[in-house]
DNA sequence: AAAGAATTCAACCGCTAGACT
DNA sequence: GAGTCTAGCGGTTGAATTCTT
């Protein structure tokens, strides 16, 4: 397969583009929607091909993109991010609104990197320097201009379970599945993000225009917190680092895709036995190799819809293998420190080999929140419809019409609620 | 002020997976 | 099942900009 076919087509210009440009585009998508991207160019009359209009609609001339400087509440959170995810650019984008995946690689790549090793921490295990010289982890031998890719250690056994020593100091207060409880929002342990992104996004939203495939209403946050620091303070050197410790979500965003980004990994046995989740198979986008041992250590939160290809494009341990996620380090350090995964092993691999992954969200778990899967998916299918008909014009109606499922969430708060701690009275079985 | 180095960031490239035929 | 098309992803490049000497 390859390049795109239009790619080969003579007289298609490259590099920057022009305001001319810019504005065909953008008109053309403002009146007709973007459609199928390999027809755009010709309809909107530019010498470009679909590729290179799709990537300067959503870097660059979407509506909804956040221009400017990185907050350092956004910094930390991708760092945060990228010690659980990987070089899972879209993914984290996913979690800042208004900011593209291209947009926070090019930022890892040419300041993140560089703020953390002048703190001493590896960017890519996300460990003290002098310990992973230690770890026998293979020598950074690339270049910052390179980065990206080849100092990726494959031998990384995995983010958060490097940060096991980061963790250790208040890894006594181990919590559970974190539940941010609206009428309790001084829970302990769920340190509330000073300015969760999404705030700052409704800041602009309030501000100008959305569009619908990013917009989210006012409501209840719900945060995944990770209990402990991952040892990252501000830059600004206040030492609060409470303030990032959370990752956040939406609760109006509570639908599989939101979840397979910011859950974190749980034992499969532990969510297989105590509340009768069924398990995917192997999935080798999201790492795995096999079903044996060391597809078990890969398998993950996520809860997309399998049938709307779940998490397009993540090469789970990457072309380099790098497995940006070990769920039993994570398991054993952060986590669930309490969980024996060796000793779950093989019965998680017999288990993996019985269960289908479409049963995720259509079988046993589906059984536990089938009120809120139902309403849930139908809302997700609606959202998606919407994102595929994108049309400026339809900006502000598309806005509002993607509120109205998202109040029907909002009126089931109890719903989600009562899911939630269901789910984390089953952790506390385990 | 000028030249070179370093950095930033938009854009391209190659690849993968899903949908479709 | 094979081939093709398409969307989307992460890695990489290179021009523009900024910084340093």
């Amino acid at each position: 397969m390859g390049r795109h076919s239009c790619c080969y087509k003579q007289k298609l210009r490259k590099g920057l583009w022009s305001p001319e440009e810019d504005e065909k585009l953008m008109n053309h998508i403002t009146k007709h929607g973007h459609g199928c991207w390999s027809s755009v160019p010709k309809l909107a009359g530019l010498q470009r091909c679909g590729k290179s209009c799709r990537l300067r609609w959503i870097n660059y001339l979407r509506p909804d993109l956040k221009r400017g400087a990185f907050s350092q509440e956004e910094e930390d959170l991708i760092i945060e991010l990228h010690a659980v995810l990987g070089n899972r650019w879209s993914q984290i984008a996913a979690q800042l609104p208004g900011r593209t995946d291209n947009e926070i690689k090019n930022l890892w790549n040419s300041c993140i990197k560089k703020k953390l090793r002048q703190k001493g921490i590896d960017p890519n295990t996300h460990k003290p320097l002098a310990e992973a010289d230690c770890s026998g982890a293979a020598p950074t031998i690339s270049t910052e201009r390179t980065s990206g890719s080849s100092d990726v250690n494959p031998s990384s056994t995995g983010a958060l379970g490097n940060l096991s020593h980061l963790l250790s100091e208040t890894a006594q207060s181990s919590m559970l599945l974190p539940v941010y409880d609206k009428n309790h929002p001084e829970t302990p342990n769920l340190a509330r993000p000073k300015v969760p992104p999404k705030e700052l996004f409704l800041d602009q939203l309030t501000a100008g225009h959305e569009s619908s495939s990013t917009c989210r209403s006012s409501g209840q946050t719900l945060y995944f917190p990770f209990q402990q620091p991952l040892g990252y303070s501000s830059e600004s050197g206040s030492g609060d680092g409470a303030s990032m410790n959370s990752l956040w979500f939406n609760q109006n965003d509570f639908n599989c895709s939101t979840i397979s980004t910011v859950m974190p990994p749980v034992s499969p046995s532990a969510l297989s036995t105590s509340m009768g989740l069924n398990l995917p198979p192997n999935n080798p986008r999201h790492g795995g190799t096999g079903i044996g041992s060391a597809s078990v250590d890969s398998l993950y939160w996520d809860g997309t819809n399998p049938s709307s290809s779940s998490s397009t494009g993540s090469r789970g341990s990457n072309s380099l293998g790098f497995e940006p996620q070990s769920t039993s380090s994570i398991l054993e350090n952060s986590v669930f420190p309490w969980t024996d995964v060796g000793q779950e092993k093989d019965s998680r691999a017999h288990l993996v080999e019985e269960l289908k992954w479409p049963d995720l969200l259509h079988g046993t778990f589906a059984e536990t929140t089938v009120a809120m899967q139902d309403q849930s998916q139908s809302l997700y299918d609606d959202v998606i419809k919407a994102e595929s008909q994108f049309n400026m014009e339809g900006i502000c109606a598309s806005w509002y019409q993607n509120q109205q499922p998202q109040q029907q969430l909002q009126a089931a708060p109890d719903m989600y609620d009562k899911d939630l701690q269901r789910m984390q009275l089953s952790f506390e079985n385990i």
